[in-house]
RNA sequence: GCGCCCGUAGCUCAGCCGGAUAGAGCGUCGGCCUCCGGAGCCGAAGGUCAGAGGUUCGAAUCCUCUCGGGCGCGCCA
């Protein structure tokens, strides 16, 4: 439970009390209202801000409709001291119960402490990844794949219903492309090519793609075609051997996901689509609209390209929804462009039920924005909502140097090898370190050093140290109920150091991060918040060795240590909770 | 030229659906190891929140403009 909310409703409850006894209007918007913690620990546990926000609707004094609000709340459930402070804020202070039972609620929850109602079971889609099916994954992928997977599943711990979804674009140019160099790589197979021959191919651009993982792919169409595509023309073969060669390579970009622990409930076929008539149906649903008409572009000011014609196309009206011009769907050969395509998937998610809408891309595709919400406005009547998480580049070093990646030279990093290197935990927690708008650095020597420095190993440290004491503890009160569920019958009420209280504080704002995050779209949050949870706990650790009566485990005082247990346990407790939306494994002991 | 993102301490970054004296790490300086894991902790110094206007009781946060950086800009995906 967020006891932050719990204790908005008592401010909401007693407004309403006050609009009863005519000292406000009806109507009030109370929407502004907030109750959080104080910027400054000393003003006490919580602060409104309701007198300040409702002071002028409602034509009163901030400060007198504070008074007036706190007099009613010094009297509320769990309520010591409701004092006016500063332009009208309204400070709390809380008894300790209020936030020892919220550590006892953590501890009976165990991981799941943080789970939230907020989501209402309402369906969420989310898109990420959506790579094309023409190579392996580079760490540039890594980052869209662990934003979206966190994402999530920080919504569906705030009570959303998920689905993660793929969309696989297996109906371009690209996968031509690819078909053509598999087929080269089949013939290298049965020894019609040699390496030198694939070489010139592809200076000649005759090739796009180069890459050595495609000759097991040539060796597959071989045991699989025989010899029957070496001498036939290409629009015998172009489509079995793209058919088999993007079945492969999906393959390996769902074993690439899978070893960074990420999993998919929907693959969704642009080909399928628009073999199934589905660009066509859409396309004619929006015409029925008058959405589609056949029209000429204005050349793109400043940058007009070399070869510009105005020419007619057939154009969809995304200026209608907020896009900045209509874009084109057809390319003038008759084939729908890949914007076509992507009109009627979005518009086969909202048919599937969903009006929640999530998309990760890269920040190349930031130009791409516009035109997908406004698609979502369109073929959704504007009920469904589309928010597109764009991620920033990842740049690799190593001990401060970047990392040399280059196609040509065969230096390119893939998810792969960076997975294998420092491990998937490491990869997904650092990948959210910063927000997703934001260039994030990955250097190898700082990511696997054991450090302040790694934010993944501080977290981990505080997990293991906790363990650590848990396990101490075992031995020290032999027979004693030490389980989470046991601890949380412990006289905790003892816990009276302002460093315990604190963290206490602090573990009980757990429930109220995760829903803000949540609605923000923003997981990066959660690293974050654990950091601040390994740093309060490590200080309180530290301090046990100054002053021995902080230590969490006082040998001839059974009580204090249950009480402090339940504190480390607490810790543990939300790290692993926190971890878990990340999908990192919180160690128990370090190596 | 237009659109989007970014600009916060020497460095790297949080904070941004408006809230009180703008936070953290690194670095610098000064401290703390008979000990439940010192792989750590504590303290100090360090700021025109890029700049200028505006809205507001209140702006790092919202709006406008300027400057600086990144990305994108008709049939690539």
């Amino acid at each position: 439970m967020n006891i932050f909310a719990a204790y908005k409703d008592i401010v909401l409850a007693e407004l309403d009390a006050l609009t009863a006894e005519g000292l406000l209007p009806a109507g009030l918007d109370t929407g502004r209202v907030t109750v959080e913690p104080p910027r400054d620990p000393s003003h006490g546990d919580m602060a409104t801000n309701a007198a300040m926000v409702l002071a002028k609707p409602a034509g009163q004094k901030p400060r007198d409709l504070a008074a007036a609000l706190a007099a009613r709340l010094e009297r509320a459930a769990g309520v010591t001291e409701a004092s006016v402070a500063g332009p009208g804020f309204i400070n709390l202070r809380l008894l300790p119960a209020v936030w020892l039972t919220c550590l006892r609620d953590c501890l009976r929850a165990g991981p799941a402490y943080g789970d939230s109602r907020i989501g209402d079971r309402r369906r969420v889609n989310v898109e990420f990844v959506s790579a094309n099916p023409t190579g392996p994954m580079h760490v540039g992928h890594a980052r869209g794949a662990v934003v979206g997977d966190a994402l999530a599943a920080l919504l569906e711990k705030a009570g959303f219903r998920v689905a993660r979804e793929y969309y696989i674009n297996d109906a371009g140019a690209q996968v031509d492309a690819l078909a053509r160099a598999a087929h080269a790589r089949y013939l290298q197979a049965l020894g019609r090519l040699g390496e030198a021959d694939i070489a010139a191919m592809l200076a000649r651009k005759e090739l796009e793609y180069g890459g050595d993982y495609l000759v097991p792919v040539g060796e597959r169409l071989a045991a699989e075609f025989g010899d029957a595509y070496v001498d036939e023309p290409e629009a015998t073969w172009l489509a079995p051997v793209r058919e088999r060669a993007v079945a492969m390579m999906l393959d390996a970009i769902k074993d690439d996901l899978a070893a960074l622990g990420v999993a998919f409930d929907v693959f969704t076929s642009e080909r399928g689509l628009v073999q199934a008539g589905r660009v066509d149906a859409t396309l004619a649903f929006l015409e029925a609209q008058d959405l589609i008409y056949t029209g000429v572009l204005e050349p793109p000011k400043g940058k007009t390209p070399e070869d510009w014609e105005p020419r007619p196309q057939t154009l969809f009206r995304a200026t209608r929804f907020g896009d900045d011009v209509d874009r084109p769907v057809r390319k003038s050969d008759g084939s729908w462009t890949y914007f076509a395509g992507d009109i009627a998937y979005h518009r086969d998610k909202v048919e599937r039920g969903f009006s929640d809408l999530i998309n990760v891309f890269g920040a190349d595709h930031g130009g791409y924005v516009k035109r997908l919400q406004a698609v979502v406005r369109a073929v959704s009547d504007g009920h469904a909502h589309l928010d597109v998480k764009l991620c920033q580049l990842v740049s690799l070093l190593d001990r401060g140097e970047p990392v040399k990646m280059s196609k040509r030279a065969g230096t390119f990093v893939t998810l792969r090898d960076v997975v294998n290197r420092v491990g998937k935990d490491v990869v997904r927690f650092i990948m959210l370190t910063r927000k997703n708008d934001a260039a994030l650095e990955f250097d190898f020597a700082k990511v696997t050093e054991q450090s302040r420095d790694n934010p993944v190993w501080y977290v981990q440290y505080a997990h293991a140290r906790a363990c650590s004491v848990l396990r101490h503890a075992e031995t020290l009160f032999p027979g004693r109920d030490l389980s989470p569920a046991g601890l949380a019958d412990a006289a905790v009420e003892v816990l009276e150091a302002p460093e315990e209280r604190d963290l206490v504080r602090l573990l009980a704002s757990w429930p109220r991060l995760v829903e803000g995050a949540a609605e923000a779209h923003e997981p990066h949050r959660v690293p974050y918040f654990l950091g601040e949870v390994a740093a309060a706990f490590h200080g309180l650790w530290t301090k046990g060795k100054d002053d021995a009566e902080l230590r969490f485990l006082v040998p001839d005082d059974p009580a204090r240590s249950l009480a402090r247990l339940a504190l480390v346990q607490g810790v543990a407790t939300v790290i692993a909770s926190g971890l878990q939306i990340i999908g990192v494994e919180p160690v128990r002991e370090l190596r």
